[in-house]
DNA sequence: GAGGAGATCGTCT
DNA sequence: GACGATCTCCTCT
């Protein structure tokens, strides 16, 4: 698309997720371990835009990639592996394309994606989502009542937002940290539905002190969707 | 609309 | 015991 207004295919196609009638995953493919093991500055603009999939008991949760933030591990004073690996990042350090799901402030937990060869630390930040499917579940597993209308306002309140997209996919530590994100049988994977991105703007990451100038933050320039726009 | 502060708990030192 | 890759509510302008 180009960099013109928000495009109506980016728009919410399903608002309940129930699996019935066509497959709703059809001409969705799984990505490969290979399109993680690489540097996370490379792969975050390519991550953009593609489909990040749940399936919540009988629904199918899904929403599009617009905003990541890129984590370098032993280079990175930033990153959680900055100081070597632990118990809480060994997934970090292990093969690239699976999950790493760390509790922060006593409230919220943050999805990751690892990246890089295994045994050298790297990681993607997912920080906002598009809704594209199971709107009313996610929003319930928010703690929102979604309007019978579901403004465009009231959706930017369901995964913009690191915090906020684990809530509405039903995310936790315990149940997701160590999945493989590039295996379609399992309940939470990465898919490529064929949509290729429009403007990209890398911007500074938000809320660290640590290496705060680095542009590793990606997001797409015209999305509603993005946590913040200012970098 | 912008800015500040509290909530709340796992992880690390 | 201190800190933190956040969110939400409240207050002020």
């Amino acid at each position: 698309m180009p960099d013109g207004n928000w495009s109506p295919e980016m728009s919410p196609i399903s608002k309940s997720g129930k699996t019935k009638g066509p497959d709703p995953l059809a001409g969705l493919t799984p990505l490969t371990p290979s399109f993680f093991d690489r540097d996370p500055c490379e792969v975050g603009p390519d991550l953009l835009g593609k489909v990040l999939v749940r399936r919540h008991r009988n629904t199918l949760l899904m929403g599009r990639i617009v905003e990541l933030e890129a984590y370098l591990g032993g280079a990175d004073p930033a990153a959680h592996a900055f100081a070597g690996k632990t118990a809480r990042n060994a997934v970090l350090f292990g093969p690239p394309g699976y999950a790493y799901v760390y509790f922060i402030y006593g409230n919220h937990y943050c999805l990751n994606v690892s990246c890089m060869p295994e045994g050298q630390a790297g990681c993607l930040l997912f920080r906002a989502l598009e809704p594209l499917s199971g709107l009313r579940r996610m929003a319930t597993l928010r703690g929102l009542h979604p309007d019978p209308q579901d403004p465009p306002l009231k959706l930017r309140l369901l995964t913009s937002g690191p915090g906020r997209l684990t809530q509405a996919m039903g995310i936790t530590r315990a149940h997701d940290n160590g999945k493989d994100l590039t295996d379609d049988s399992g309940d939470l994977w990465i898919a490529d539905d064929g949509y290729r991105p429009h403007k990209i703007v890398t911007t500074k990451r938000i809320g660290i002190t640590k290496a705060a100038s680095l542009p590793l933050r990606f997001y797409f320039q015209k999305s509603p969707f993005v946590s913040r726009k200012a970098g």
